[in-house]
DNA sequence: ATGACCAGCTTGGCTGGA
């Protein structure tokens, strides 16, 4: 099975190379991040038409996560139980999607950036990883309601908005007091680890590889960089990646956006 | 060359992105 995760920043602009990159990779399910539509806006008719389904999250201009899949969509739920809120009228923002396909759980998961480290949007992204963590941990936990399985297959993919090493974004300079690269943030992220997942990707995928080039300056043909993408599996999960790949060539000519697709391979 | 921000909404100047 092939299994993907992609920021595709709009999916309203770019549903023709979201499809396009589904057939051209032979992915099977593909989580996605900043849909930035609500869910009857969705594209949904130009994934169904080619025989794939669509879960989506999606409650504003802001944010949104969906899953698109041709393995199956069961069990689909919109954010995780105990997600933090956001705003001065506090709302559970669309950054999580969950979803089985093909076996396998997926969480599509948009981490909020942080903004500023003295802005009050990255207190609320320590929170929300903490309280992820919490709850994937629970997943892999048994208890006395049979609530977690250590055998589950699960995948938390997305845009995590965090660079856990100096090496992921292209100068760490540039980044000295920002989001992105702080103790916290790295804390919060290898926390996941302490939880039973492994990230999957760092391994395959030589470094300073990014997964992410602003828009602004050049970035992208200077290849001044972030590597914020990144999918935790659970250990049954991890143990069935074969291989990883980022498609660089998605980042290139107009329209793109400003992430690329990560693509997992897993053994049968 | 891979190229000099982009998306959405309030449609024109904001917010959010990282």
């Amino acid at each position: 099975m092939r299994l993907a995760t992609w920021n595709i920043n709009s999916i309203r602009s770019r549903a023709d190379r979201a499809l396009a990159f589904l057939e051209r990779s032979g992915t099977d399910v593909l989580a996605l991040q900043e849909t930035k539509c609500k869910d009857e806006q969705f594209p949904r008719e130009v994934f169904e038409a080619a025989g794939y389904e669509v879960a989506t999250s999606g409650y504003s201009q802001w944010n949104g996560v969906a899953i698109v899949s041709r393995v199956g969509i069961a069990d689909v739920e919109r954010g995780f139980v105990g997600q933090p809120a956001w705003g001065e009228e506090p709302v559970v923002e669309a950054r999580a999607l969950g979803a089985t396909c093909g076996g396998v759980r997926v969480w599509s998961l948009y981490i909020p950036n942080g903004r500023e480290i003295d802005n009050p949007h990255y207190a609320y992204k320590l929170e929300w990883l903490e309280r992820l963590r919490e709850q994937a941990a629970s997943w892999l936990t048994p208890g006395p309601d049979g609530a977690g399985d250590p055998s589950a297959q699960i995948a938390l993919v997305g845009d995590w908005n965090i660079a856990p090493l100096d090496e992921d974004v292209w100068d760490i300079e540039v980044f000295a007091g920002r989001t992105h690269v702080t103790p916290a943030e790295r804390a919060a992220f290898a926390a996941f680890a302490t939880a039973g997942y492994t990230e999957v990707t760092r391994e395959h995928i030589p470094a300073r590889t990014f997964t992410y080039w602003d828009y602004q300056q050049l970035r992208f043909p200077r290849n001044e960089g972030m590597r914020i993408d990144f999918t935790y599996a659970s250990p049954t999960l991890a143990a069935r990646v074969t291989g990883v790949t980022i498609d660089r060539n998605e980042r290139k000519g107009k329209g793109a956006s400003d992430h690329v697709p990560v693509i997992l391979d897993l053994a049968d």
